[in-house]
DNA sequence: GAATATATTAGAATGATTATAAATCAATAT
DNA sequence: ATATTGATTTATAATCATTCTAATATATTC
């Protein structure tokens, strides 16, 4: 399954022109199989055994030609940095706020919501981005402890 | 109305025990008149002429005490700097990708996307945020003139 | 009004991201 | 095969939003 996707995911890069480069396989490797949307230094370093001298400037590159290449989603927060999410089909993230664990679910796209929003707004409607916050049981957990 | 506003928010931060300070009623006022969802740096500036002396960080602190009052929504992005919102009632927002002007629409609010998510993920759910990007109308129209 | 707590200020520090310039690599034409 | 050209990577410096720190000022309590 994931291999499929890698393979997609190269095919969209050699139809849109990219050149695909070692390392450009390896980020892309590891972002459809790590299930944590890593953010670029996450990246960088589950990388450095394989390319001792890759620059991090290297990965904000490659993260940002996928994006342009439509194959990756920047989720982006104000005090962390952006963790980077491989796009496959409609799914939203939950998000821990105490431990920042994203967790995907499924749900099918808000296109009322679109169409409303394009109506009252009179914008041509791209895209949208839904984040649901609270908190994982772990988190849940133990902050039951600390009360104690 | 927006005068019902500020005193609402005023006797919220007096319950909370939050002292207010000139800054802080300025900060407050600016934030709930502004429709335009001002960033940090455009809040200092614009109060600039009121208090010549006052730092950033000022800023900063105060925002961070709206947020944890439940006053102000943070929106943030990866490039640029964070937006602050006044907390209403339900609405959304629409980001214009060419300019990044951003327009509130009202919408219920999606309780059942939050009570789907909690049940399929385990947790315990305290908040959503939802946003829509698209083009707004004048940058459809110089986007136009541009192909000719 | 003195003592204490809270806010503000100014500026330094942090940390994510981007820009720059040099070095390396791939592709194509000679 | 080799030279040429353009794209990619690397290393490092620069940028910019945000936070931290220490000192000062302001408010609150006794």
């Amino acid at each position: 399954m994931s291999e499929l996707h890698l393979k997609d995911a190269l095919d969209t890069l050699k139809t849109t022109g990219v050149r695909i480069t070692p390392q450009r396989h390896a980020i892309l490797e590891y972002l459809i199989e790590s299930m944590t949307h890593p953010t670029a230094d996450e990246i960088y370093k589950a990388l450095e055994g394989k390319f001792p001298n890759m620059s991090v400037a290297t990965v904000y590159n490659n993260l940002r030609v996928f994006r342009e290449a439509g194959l990756v989603k920047e989720l982006t927060y104000g005090d962390a940095a952006s963790r980077f999410d491989f796009v496959t089909n409609d799914h939203y993230h939950m998000i821990c706020q105490g431990c920042g664990k994203i967790v995907d679910f499924h749900y099918p796209g808000l296109n009322e919501v679109e169409q409303f929003a394009s109506h009252v707004t009179g914008f041509k409607v791209h895209s949208h981005r839904l984040e649901v916050y609270g908190t994982c049981q772990e988190c849940l957990e133990s902050a039951g402890k600390q009360v104690l």
